[in-house]
Order: C-alpha cells, then sequence, then structure tokens
RNA sequence: GGAGAGGUGGCUGAGUGGUCGAAAGCGGCGGUCUUGAAAACCGUUGAGGGUUUGUAGCCCUCCCAGGGUUCGAAUCCCUGCCUCUCCGCCA
C-alpha cells in the first residue's frame, strides 16, 4: 500500500506516476471520499470526546452521593448518535482502503518508460548464447529420452502442468536446491529458513498477493481459510509482520526453499509443454528485511547474489529492467535475469528481484525502530528468486546437452551428484 | 479428538465496572558519581490515528480478534483464533 499522506497531499503527483505503469488512479473519487471521511471523523470524533467527558462526571457524581438521573437523561440521545457516526465512519474507511489496497506501487525513477515486456531494457549479459555443432534439442525431448522426465504420468496422476521425474533427472532437481542454499548461507550471508507452504489470507494481504490477486492463487477447500502459498515470498516476508525490530538486527536476510503453487489462470496456451510453467515448481528465493535508505543497495546486491548461481552453473543470462508496464504490482523497481534456452533460442526469465521499498511494510505494520528518532518506522523489503529450481534445470539441460543427448553436469554440481558427472 | 488453564506495553507480570493507557520489576534512553566502565541513585520510556504550517497543543482509538450489555468495559456476556498442561491418536 501507499501512504495514504501521499493520497492526500500529493495526489495529482501520484496519479502522475502511476500513469508510468498504465493505472489510472482516480483522483475524484478519492477526493469526494478523503472529505467525507475528514468531516465524519471529525464530528465522532467529537461526539466520543463528548461522551467520555460526560460518562467521567456520572462517575463522580455517583461517588459522592448525587442523584444521577438527569445527568443520564441528558445523554440519553448520545449514544445512537455516536453509533451512527462510528458506523458510516467504518464504511467509509473501509471504502478508502478497499481503494488504496488495490492501488500499485509507484515505480522508481529508474524504471523505464514501456507497455509490455518488449519494452524492458537489457542492463548486461553474462557469456554468450551456448554454440553447438548440431540441433540442440529442448529440455522435454531430452528429459523424456533420458528416462527421467514423465509429463503424461504427472497428468494421469494430477492433471496438466505437473512433472514426474525420476532418477539422475530428480537427483539433479534436488542437487541444484542444496547448492544454491549452501552459496546463499555460506557466501551470501543468508540465514536457511523453513517455513509453512499453507498461509492465510492476512498474509498474502501483506505481500500484495490480495485482494487483487486471488485468481493467481489455490485456496484450500477446508475450514480454515489457508492458501497454497505462490512462492517463499509470501511466507518468509510475513516473519516481520506486525514486528517492531531493533536496529542492531537489520538487515534482516532470509534464504528459503519451498515449492511454489500458482494456478496459472489466464495463462492459457503459453508454454503448455514442459517444465517452464507449471502449477507446481520448486524455487529458492531470498528476502531481505533492510533499513529505508538501505534498499537501492539491497536489490543491486540480492540480484549479484542471484546471478552469482548462474555463473557458478556456466549459464548464459541478462539482466533487464522492466518497464513501467511490465513491473508487478507490489514492485518500485524490478531486475529479471533471464537464461540462455538452447532449446528456444531466447532468453527467458529465471529470477525477478523487485524492492518493494515500504509497500508491503505498510501492510504488514513491519517496521524497525530508528535510533536516530527513537521512534517505530516502516522497513523495506527486497526479494528474488535464487534460483527459480525447475527453470535451472531447464537451462542446464539444454546447455549442456551433446549430440547425443547426454548432459554433462557442471562442475558447481559434482559434489551434490555422488560421482555422477554426466547424465545418459 | 476429550478435559482443563490462559492470552495485558520490548519482556515478566498486577489489575475483575468509573480520573486505567494501565501498578511493579526487567530492558531501553538521559543524567549524577567515576580516569573509564560496572554498581548505586535520580529522571524518562507503548502504538496507531485525527485536527493543524506544525516533531507545539488539543482530541480519538487500541489491554488476542469480532460482536454485545452499560451513561461508562482491560474488567461482565457471546463467538472465533491462538498458546500451554493432561489424556487419546499419530508421521
Amino acid at each position: 500500500m501507499i501512504d495514504p499522506q501521499l493520497i492526500r497531499n500529493d495526489l495529482d503527483s501520484v496519479a502522475k506516476q502511476l500513469l508510468k505503469r498504465g493505472f489510472t488512479l482516480d483522483t475524484e473519487q478519492l477526493i469526494a471520499l478523503e472529505a467525507q471521511r475528514k468531516m465524519v471523523q471529525v464530528e465522532t470524533q467529537a461526539l466520543q470526546s463528548e461522551r467520555n467527558t460526560r460518562s467521567k462526571s456520572i462517575g463522580k457524581a455517583r461517588a459522592s452521593g448525587e442523584d444521577i438521573a438527569p445527568l443520564l437523561a441528558e445523554v440519553a440521545e448520545l449514544g445512537d448518535q455516536l453509533k451512527a457516526g462510528e458506523a458510516r465512519l467504518a464504511e467509509i474507511q473501509f471504502e478508502l482502503n478497499e481503494i488504496l489496497l488495490g492501488v500499485p506501487n509507484i515505480p522508481h525513477a529508474d524504471v523505464p518508460e514501456g507497455k509490455s515486456e518488449d519494452d524492458n531494457v537489457e542492463i548486461r549479459r553474462w557469456g554468450e548464447p551456448t554454440q553447438f555443432d548440431f540441433e540442440p534439442k529442448d529440455h522435454i525431448d531430452l528429459g523424456v529420452a533420458l528416462g527421467g522426465m514423465d509429463f503424461e504420468t504427472a497428468s494421469k496422476i494430477t492433471g496438466s502442468r505437473f512433472t514426474v521425474m525420476t532418477g539422475s533427472i530428480a537427483r539433479l532437481h534436488r542437487a541444484l536446491i542444496q547448492f544454491m542454499l549452501d552459496l546463499h548461507t555460506s557466501e551470501h550471508g543468508y540465514t536457511e529458513t523453513y517455513v509453512p507452504y499453507m498461509v492465510n489470507a492476512d498474509s498474502l494481504r501483506g505481500t500484495g498477493n490480495l485482494p487483487k490477486f486471488s485468481d493467481d492463487l489455490f485456496k484450500l477447500n477446508g475450514e480454515q481459510e489457508y492458501y497454497l502459498i505462490p512462492t517463499a515470498e509470501v511466507p518468509v516476508t510475513n516473519i516481520v509482520r506486525d514486528v517492531i525490530i531493533d536496529a542492531d538486527e537489520m538487515p534482516r536476510k532470509f534464504v528459503c526453499h519451498t515449492p511454489c503453487f500458482r494456478s496459472e489462470a489466464g495463462s492459457y496456451g503459453k508454454d503448455t509443454r514442459g517444465l517452464i510453467r507449471q502449477h507446481q515448481f520448486e524455487k529458492v528465493e531470498l528476502v531481505q528485511i533492510v533499513k529505508p535508505q538501505e534498499s537501492g543497495a539491497a536489490l543491486e546486491s540480492l540480484t549479484n547474489s542471484a546471478e552469482q548461481v548462474l555463473q557458478k552453473l556456466g549459464l548464459p543470462y541478462r539482466v533487464v529492467i522492466l518497464c513501467g508496464g511490465d513491473i508487478g504490482f507490489s514492485s518500485t523497481k524490478t531486475y529479471d535475469l533471464e537464461v540462455w534456452l538452447p532449446g528456444q533460442q531466447q532468453y527467458r526469465e529465471i529470477s525477478s528481484c523487485s524492492n518493494f521499498e515500504s509497500f508491503q511494510a505498510r501492510r504488514m505494520q513491519a517496521r524497525w525502530r530508528n535510533p536516530e528518532t527513537r521512534k517505530p518506522e516502516l522497513v523495506h523489503t527486497v526479494n528474488g528468486s535464487g534460483l527459480a529450481v525447475g527453470r535451472t534445470l531447464v537451462a542446464l539441460l539444454e546447455n549442456y546437452q551433446d549430440a547425443d543427448g547426454k548432459i554433462h553436469i557442471p562442475e558447481a554440481l559434482h559434489s551434490y551428484m555422488g560421482g555422477i558427472t554426466v547424465i545418459e
């Protein structure tokens, strides 16, 4: 949620900045509602004050043995007025809140103009697209031929957009998870974290997935209103919901591997084959909770940590900054890492690293105590994938294949593969 | 699943209808003392919001959450959630 003070004091500027991402803010509606809010709130609080004063004097009168009947008569109507005012105020505030919860974050000045992913801007490249002296296969052909990837069985067990993996491919998939966790904990200073894979609606509101994006989520049908997590970002970031963090405990850096569940509603026909877009996939997520002035640097550092995974695996990639039209709802600024996929002859997203500034923190009431002001202030949150495991597996298979369809495991993973260096 | 106990400020914990936003202790901050530190002593110390040019003043709300009773609720009633103990079951 953006700062309601900005809405009140700087509405036109906010509206203008939101246009960059193609979002039109209904300023007239907000101005009208805000005027009502002010009027009703001032009235209601005056009534509350009146009631408090009178109740106190009734208490005093009774204590000194006076007759309180006339005093009670005086306040007879106050209660009804007050209730009406409180109810009206609650309505207005609810309405305002619903609107504000639906307003996306203000894009950072660095974010380029643009309407779609075609307008994203490449920042840098690492490595060159892998060259082959044969026609490279895609991961589906490779995985199926090696007998380690089975989409048909998965669709029997569950349905489309699931996978069964077996043998060395399954092991490689697990090895990637271990490798990423070890790298981020031992070299990048992140704390390994284990969290629930089901979350409540408050947590999803905190990160910005609700109320707007319920279509993307799997909701459980049990007695509790629980959802399967779409990313570890949700449970991990909510660790600090309703918490005031000591300054000397900042920054907090979490790395967390979880499965992720996404309904992928609205993506019919997109990436229907293979591992690229599944209802269930594994991801290693990096989350940082930082002081406001440090979030810009934290995004760079976190992005770099994610890049390290690709570099150590020898996978060519590029970094793009998302344009206004493509950036996520809660983010002020996002870098995507795109890995080269020989099977598709293109770069595909494998990590998305974002700075949310105080947007999630405000929804979550996640704060730190600023030693300078001695007051609790909102933290900034930064996160990114480090990396999406399924897509990393795809990239490995496709980039490390040979003419015989064997997969040569990069050295960084050897210690995790129990002596296997080639999958055949 | 059955039985019981309980949820109060950063923490421990008192408060069972009326100047209670809340005793006390710990912790934090400031000070005295000290070469410095510790100890001791003194002072101070919750959050959110409204109004406002205002970190000034004034006001409102908040004692798990949501309802209710009352002139008045941390305190009484109802519902939900969570925690703990015992029993049962169980990876």
